[in-house]
DNA sequence: GTAAATTTTTACCAATTGGTGAAATCCCTA
DNA sequence: TAGGGATTTCACCAATTGGTAAAAATTTAC
């Protein structure tokens, strides 16, 4: 049960192995920011495999061997990446809950994973990425962080339908439909782009989506419907 | 216009670059069958990057030398892996405009949809690897191939809207939904198996998933709506 | 059974991979 | 300006990458 998530990010004031630990200089966050910029990029096109120090070092301006100095591995670094992502993402998770009209509480969270994937559509794509690897890397992370909210999520859901508010579908699989589908439009901008016939997705695009997502989603909670 | 596509699978028995073009033998089709399949497994674990032409003959009992025996080049043998997964696609795809009922034609189209991420997993992830690194070794293929049945089946939908059979809404991103929604039972597979608490997705997983998708799309497209 | 074609293996290549350890350099503070 | 920590670079490593060319072995056809 390691909890090894992003909250790590600030080096721990004090610790068995870190005897003094003084906080990090501006310029070394900065550094650390640019590298994990370009590795949140080259992890995107590449995967983990296929992406290397070389090119990310290259790409943030400094040597390979300067990048180990700040990340002590390739596997570190990769972590550090899927922290961030999963460190924004979880934070407008629990938003959701909070709302009080279900349907607009649905439309926002579905309007913010859509924000997140046109603003930082690499950190999805590498968050998908080793997903469809089988998790080999980061499978503890979203055991650990995801579920939780997750079951607290469908809670939530479970009451409003109780409570007559919208229909009782399966929220678990609603859950990763949504997220199915708010993150597609990151990983697949390329694809979808070519068949719209346009160089890149505009927010046009995007608004499209949103609307027929919401509405999808909408239609299918109605209350009074059959039950599905 | 190239095509390009898999048909070419069959070797064209005629041509001016291979004079005599023999058919080839069972044995040959069964190696390259070995090969193909083991293929599709790696390169949907490790990306076109990742993965390795000694791994993937090793894999299926032969050298790395023999492998670019059968298949030119690494990239040759990733093209006909995605050739194979997009001509069942398209397939499918083309019997959805084809039913006379919208809401039974998109059912089996979801259902059918479904079931090849079940099977083929593998294949599903290396064509969503590929699109997720922005195409660059198939968006021709993509634009070809996919665009035009898609523009199809658009009209479809539109004419079903014209008729009144369902509710107008923006029938190329309901398409990319379906897709994104059906195919992520593939390709997220290991993560909604964590979270759900399980080793694997059972085929009662893949039900609910059907069921939800129908729900959604089917009360989204009920005709008489506020149209979106 | 021999010739021809197909298949497999061997030898080789230049480039790149992530990573270690030590030396050199830089920069801030006292 | 001297000391000391932070940073960068240098040298090196063993392993692996996709690919070519040719020789060897095997299968097929006659």
């Amino acid at each position: 049960m390691r909890h090894n998530g992003a909250m790590a990010k600030a080096p721990t004031p004090s610790g068995p192995d870190t005897p003094p630990a003084k906080a990090p200089t501006a310029s070394r966050l900065r550094k650390e920011a640019a590298i994990l910029q370009e590795a949140e990029n080259q992890f995107a096109q590449f995967g983990f495999e296929g992406a290397s120090l070389e090119n990310i070092g290259a790409a943030a301006g400094i040597s390979r061997h300067n990048l180990l100095y700040y990340f002590a591995s390739k596997e570190v670094l990769y972590r550090r990446v899927l922290d961030d992502v999963l460190d924004q993402w979880l934070a407008g998770m629990d938003e959701l809950s909070h709302g009080d009209d279900p349907l607009q509480a649905l439309r926002a969270y579905v309007s913010l994973k859509l924000r997140f994937s046109r603003e930082r559509p690499n950190g999805v794509k590498v968050f998908t990425k080793e997903v469809i690897a089988g998790a080999p890397r980061y499978g503890e992370a979203i055991t650990a962080r995801v579920g939780p909210l997750l079951r607290k999520e469908v809670r939530t859901f479970e009451r409003w339908a109780r409570e007559g508010r919208i229909a009782r579908v399966n929220f678990t699989h609603l859950m990763f439909i949504i997220w199915t589908v708010t993150q597609a439009y990151a990983e697949q901008q390329a694809q979808f782009a070519l068949l719209l016939g346009k160089p890149a997705l505009t927010a046009r695009d995007f608004d499209n989506a949103e609307e027929l997502i919401v509405h999808l989603v909408a239609s299918g909670l109605a209350p009074g419907q059959p039950t599905a």
